[in-house]
DNA sequence: CAGAAATATTTACGCGCGTAAAATTACGAT
DNA sequence: ATCGTAATTTTACGCGCGTAAATATTTCTG
């Protein structure tokens, strides 16, 4: 395909195309709105020539870009692949250029990120914030200037709109099964916990356990950062070996640190699972990719990222699409679903 | 900090700063490339102002920008999104902006990220292509054009460098150790695997058993993508099931196949590991983050990738430096290690 | 302190495209 | 065929900064 010369701008493009370059202009920015006829007339050109209007120079007098930022808090969890993956392709599909960032798990780098996505002009971002570590402030400066979806982790206040899982639901669906076949849990979780959900998942575990008249029992384990299969492994492991638990059922905040548990209940040769002359009960949170290959598969709840991914996603567009701030900001939370496996 | 009044562009900070324009652009190009004075004077003016010049207007002129691409075959496999992040640090060390893109397993989705990377005029990029999967005129024709190191998978010839694990000297170091202590292994394996290292793997197995006199044995299982754990478990069990196999060991082409075969094993209740009395003995490759938390834990070869990251962006680093392209194609291989677990 | 070398300033132009206003053309419906 | 409207073309300017060349200034060397 096309001839010897290469096309060097837009001028030149428009002069093989035979329309001239505003229109051409037009077109690149949204070619429905042109002529059935001229669009095709530049698509054949378009189709010998391969030209692309260089990004750097649109970009520097549009007001809105075309690009997306997409914060993702620990991309190495690979539930948050998993949903940076789903999103990439929403975005993608709606004609925008995602921007991946990661902010793995430091609240400076998040605020980096932030500043990184000013400097490119964003049409708008869906952020997963840290959470509780996140600096406030920044984030609160950043929504006022770019249209921000917050996602996952909620903080109160801050962006244009929130989607994320009903803890108190998933972790109350939980509980009752919990409940329902067995001893009532203890809930397992990390002191000073990372992950964004934590608080809320404890509160959610706390109110549901009063709502069936039992008393609710915290295990809170030491340990930073985000390698929470082996806070899971050390912690769980010394807490079974030490015994004195109120129960025999073990709710953890997240799949994460119930992989480790797992493990670590395997290692000590604890039977674990819902059968009869199990030793131990262990159920999770999220529905983590592996959480089905563990020993036993690990009894969990999955979290509708597909249905938070979309709305997110679709509520972002809206945004953009309208030029105009929300009036009011929009919340909702998915419901989780019950996984029943193996270990609880 | 700053007054009232915002800083439009370049020109008006450097007004206030009371250097001229284009000692400024100096400045924001390379801060050591004016003087000491001067430096601290428009320093001491960003203090004051917080003047960040447009990333567009300087990139559209700029033949050289200070974005470097960083293409994944896979981020949602952990292996991959532990890569990155690692990169990702040494590009931002370096005084980079990492472009971190996603090519989710998909051939086409690897030419599309070419292709954006493209038009962001990158400095250079790192690519972890997919391999046979690869479309390879067209990465061909993008090492052409922009300064390339590929690394985890190699493509003959094609790229500045290439860095990554020498799966000869690894799969070696697990075959010699299975047969040191127990069975021959026998291979198990995707008749037509996604993974970019696994024909590699394949033939060192095949070398690797041929030189201590035994006859290889390769188990090629159905399946595609890149959902490996569940393919695994599925014909990992089914295997073991039918029962007829050559040996009680097993090696996997990768530790997310072997998680899944583990876990298949443990639901049917075979006795899995290195001890006596075992039933069965499974090990894998590239110690995956999950590798150590699966029942037993899992017995495999690490991959040095802190050295294969390092010595990529490095050589990267150097190729943008000196602004030409290699004469000669740098590659090397990087030696696994033996991670002895419970598993065989 | 003079002269050389390094660095800064002035001036000027260009990059590739967005976009506005006015003039022209093409289109669809009467 | 006629009209009104929508689409296109023409013309022109501006965005914010890179960069080159000539000139002026500072800093370093002996």
């Amino acid at each position: 395909m096309g001839d010897g010369r290469k096309i060097r701008n837009m001028e030149e493009f428009a002069a093989v195309s035979g329309i001239s370059r505003p229109t051409v202009s037009k077109y690149f920015n949204d070619p429905s709105s042109v002529r059935k006829s001229t669009r095709e007339r530049i698509e054949a050109a378009l189709a010998r020539h391969d030209y692309r209007p260089n990004i750097y120079a649109m970009n520097q007098n549009r007001r809105l870009t075309k690009n997306i930022g997409l914060v993702i808090p620990y991309l190495a969890d690979p539930f948050f692949a998993e949903i940076a993956r789903n999103i990439e392709s929403l975005i993608l599909a709606a004609g925008f250029t995602p921007i991946l960032l990661n902010s793995q798990g430091n609240p400076a780098h998040e605020v980096d990120n932030l500043d990184s996505l000013r400097a490119i002009k964003p049409a708008g971002v869906l952020l997963a914030p840290l959470g509780r570590a996140s600096d406030r402030g920044a984030i609160e400066a950043f929504c006022a200037d770019v249209p921000t979806v917050l996602f996952d982790s909620n903080i109160e206040g801050l962006g244009d709109a929130f989607f994320g899982s009903n803890n108190d639901q998933s972790i109350g669906l939980i509980v009752d099964h919990l409940c329902d076949t067995g001893a009532p849990p203890v809930f397992f979780e990390m002191a000073t916990p990372s992950n964004p959900n934590a608080l809320k998942r404890r509160r959610a575990y706390q109110r549901a356990m009063e709502r069936r008249g039992h008393a609710p029992c915290l295990i809170q384990v030491p340990g930073d950062g985000w390698d929470f299969e082996a806070i899971g492994f050390r912690e769980g492991g010394r807490i079974i070996a030490e015994g004195g638990l109120p129960s025999d059922t073990i709710l953890c905040s997240n799949d994460r640190l119930a992989i480790g548990v797992l493990s670590a209940a395997y290692e000590m040769g604890r039977r674990v699972g819902s059968g009869t002359g199990h030793a131990l009960r262990i159920a999770g949170h999220d529905d983590h990719p592996f959480s089905r290959y563990t020993c036993p598969t690990l009894t969990t709840v999955s979290q509708d990222y597909a249905a938070i991914a979309e709305r997110s996603a679709q509520t972002l567009f809206d945004l953009i699409e309208t030029e105009e701030r929300a009036p009011v900001r929009q919340t909702k939370l998915f419901d989780g679903k019950l996984i029943l496996r193996g270990s609880a």
